[in-house]
RNA sequence: AGGGCGGUGGCCAAGUGGUAAGGCACAGGUCUUUGGCACCUGCAUGCGUAGGUUCGAAUCCUACCCGCCCUGCCA
């Protein structure tokens, strides 16, 4: 019955597919770097890593990356790593993205353990780290308005001039710092700032702003503080604190690594090393917290979790797996130069991944209806279908066959083209697991022409999709049976943008503008086999011949929902379009 | 213009003076009860450009070109 297992050579297979899929152990500058820190015994052989988001929106696959190195490099190192939300702003921050956020880093399959720590929870060790520094001369209290301090500071080519209140004595700076604290001043009346060099080449280091006032409600501390501190005066000794060794970021921070190594010079405290990579772009989509809040905000998508958007959150929601997610970031490794990662990338990862674990099942889109002319009235056969030829484990299941199925609107044509193989006029096809039919004629309505059902006929004595004959057919379809199918909404994802690059495209304009109206299509009327009637929430199918789905948070017993995830590759539609 | 950082095939990315890894994409083929998967083959006489050093240069030197980031009391 089920023909005698299909190709041997498949299962030679494993050491080349070990050796493509197993890149953990490839070396990037930020490894090199660490290793040479290991040989030189710079943090008595520790490595210590930490992600510090700010809680003020969702994470994303550019989020996902810096992730994946920081944490993904400790893992590999035996070494720890923290979570630290970075929450020294308490204007754009909420308690909301905190459990967002950790909810995301779980999922991504990463553990922090105890080390979960929140940069607030120093400010009272970081307002004594600025009364040293006072105390030491190295700060002032200044009185600038911020316009003022912009005129101060000069521009990339000219230097700046020293506030006419660098000079205050210690006393006294003492005095307005406290006086800071207590909320003797208005907000943005005083700051408090590193005395460093006005002259410098590099922006940061022209007496930069350590704290400023600011009477805002702080979701973790409340209004305990009227003064907070800026994330330069917050990072590097936060990172201290914690003791990290290897402190991993954003290139756009290699501008502030002098004022990071100045800190905690000044405050003669333990200092990690930071070090600079890349940040994620993607093809067809933006990447930024602001962008993407604007997109949730302005409703141009469905909340965080839309599954157009490529936070985790949505592509969770989607169907893309965790581990499908850090396949790409390891695939797509780690370097300081800009790039732009093709979407076809990440598809990749996601497709290689439920080609392995998703379960295939039968479900037409766009149902058109057969009826077999010679199969028996009342008739039910019970058939057997494995579950993913992938994996054996994953057992098989029985569908229900019988006189009226649905096939897919798009698998039939009156008048086919060469090398269509699939169901047309006096043509015989393979339905998948189930018999070979060939169509006999159409029923049309009269007035449209539109085809309204198709009649076949089908051999009994190819039960099970095979024939003793040797007799080959040029394609198999899948199907569904009308009186045991169970109906689907099916919602299809392009992309959300129609440009490669909507921040770039005509240089200047507006990114919003290249949003794509398509990137969502929903299909009411999807006709889906019965075992599906019990699928839970996220879990993930391949629908045979078409792609990988998942069932929606939307989906209830009485109307189910799929996502697509992504569609198969189909090589068909490529030839059409030659 | 000042400073910082980059420039290796369409997109990523190894390479650290000894003669251009790998992945994605693309093209062709094998297999096939998914036009999927898997498998095979092809795909940089050249590493931003021009000079130089060297027996030998993507790797070292010089000059130039291009791109990104920095003028928040955001992170």
């Amino acid at each position: 019955m089920k023909q005698s297992n299909s190709n041997p050579k498949r299962s030679n297979n494993q050491d080349t597919n070990e050796e493509n899929t197993n890149n953990s152990h490839q070396t990037n500058f930020i490894r090199q770097a660490i290793d040479s820190d290991l040989e030189n015994n710079r943090f008595d052989g520790r490595v210590h890593t930490r992600f510090p988001p700010e809680p003020s929106g969702y994470l994303h696959i550019g989020h996902a990356k810096a992730i994946c190195i920081s944490f993904g490099i400790a893992e590999d190192y035996k070494g720890l790593y923290n979570l630290r939300f970075d929450d020294s702003n308490p204007i754009t921050e909420e308690s909301e993205y905190v459990e967002a956020i950790k909810r995301d880093v779980h999922w991504l399959g990463f553990d922090w353990e105890e080390r979960e720590f929140y940069a607030s929870d120093y400010f009272e060790t970081l307002y004594e780290y600025a009364i040293k520094l006072i105390e030491n001369g190295k700060a002032f209290v200044c009185d600038l308005t911020p316009d003022e301090m912009r005129t101060y500071r000069g521009t990339l080519v000219t230097t700046g001039k020293d506030s006419p209140y660098r000079n205050r004595s210690i006393e006294e700076n003492i005095t307005l710092f406290q006086g800071m604290r207590n909320g003797e001043f208005p907000d943005g009346s005083r700051t408090l700032r590193a005395k460093i060099d006005m002259s410098s080449p590099n922006l940061n280091m022209r007496d930069p702003v350590m704290y400023r006032v600011l009477r805002s409600h702080h979701y973790r501390h409340g209004d305990n503080w009227c003064i907070y501190p800026t994330y330069d005066f917050t990072h590097g000794q936060s990172d201290s604190i914690e003791g990290v060794t290897h402190s991993l970021c954003d290139v756009q921070f290699e501008d502030h690594r002098p004022l990071y190594d100045w800190f905690l010079e000044a405050l003669e405290i333990y200092r990690p090393r930071q070090i600079e990579f890349a940040r994620l772009n993607l093809t067809y989509t933006v990447l930024g917290k602001r962008k993407l809040k604007i997109l949730v905000e302005e409703g141009h998508v469905d909340g965080w979790d839309d599954p157009r958007l490529p936070t985790l959150a949505g592509m969770r929601r989607r169907g893309y797996t965790p581990d499908a997610i850090r396949d790409f970031c390891t695939r797509i490794g780690v370097s300081k130069a800009d790039n732009l990662i093709e979407l076809s990338q990440l598809e990749y990862s996601i497709r290689n991944d439920l080609n392995l674990r998703a379960p295939r099942v039968m479900a037409v889109l766009n149902p058109i209806k057969v009826i077999i002319d010679n199969y028996p009235e009342d008739q039910v056969e019970m058939l057997e279908a494995e579950n993913n030829p992938e994996d054996e484990s994953a057992g098989s299941r029985e569908i229900p066959f019988s006189k009226e199925i649905y096939i897919e609107r798009d698998d039939f044509m009156e008048d086919p083209p060469r090398k269509f193989y699939r169901l047309a006029p006096g043509k015989e096809v393979r339905l998948k697991h189930a018999y070979y039919i060939t169509c006999e004629n159409v029923v049309k309505d009269e007035d449209t022409g539109e085809i309204l059902e198709i009649h076949c006929t089908y051999d009994p004595d190819t039960r099970g999709g095979w024939s003793d004959d040797g007799r080959r057919v040029q394609g198999t379809l899948h199907w569904v049976s009308v009186e045991h199918a169970a109906n689907a909404e099916v919602r299809l994802y392009e992309t959300l943008f129609t440009e490669r690059e909507p921040e770039n495209a005509a240089d200047g304009s507006d990114w919003i503008q290249f949003l794509n109206p398509d990137s969502l299509e929903i299909l009411e009327n999807c006709k889906v086999e019965p075992s599906l009637l019990d699928a839970e929430s996220e879990s993930r199918y391949q629908f045979l011949r078409t792609g990988y789905f998942c069932v929606d948070s939307d989906s209830t017993a009485e109307k189910l929902v799929f996502n697509r995830t992504v569609p198969l590759r189909d090589s068909w539609a490529k030839m059409q379009k030659k």
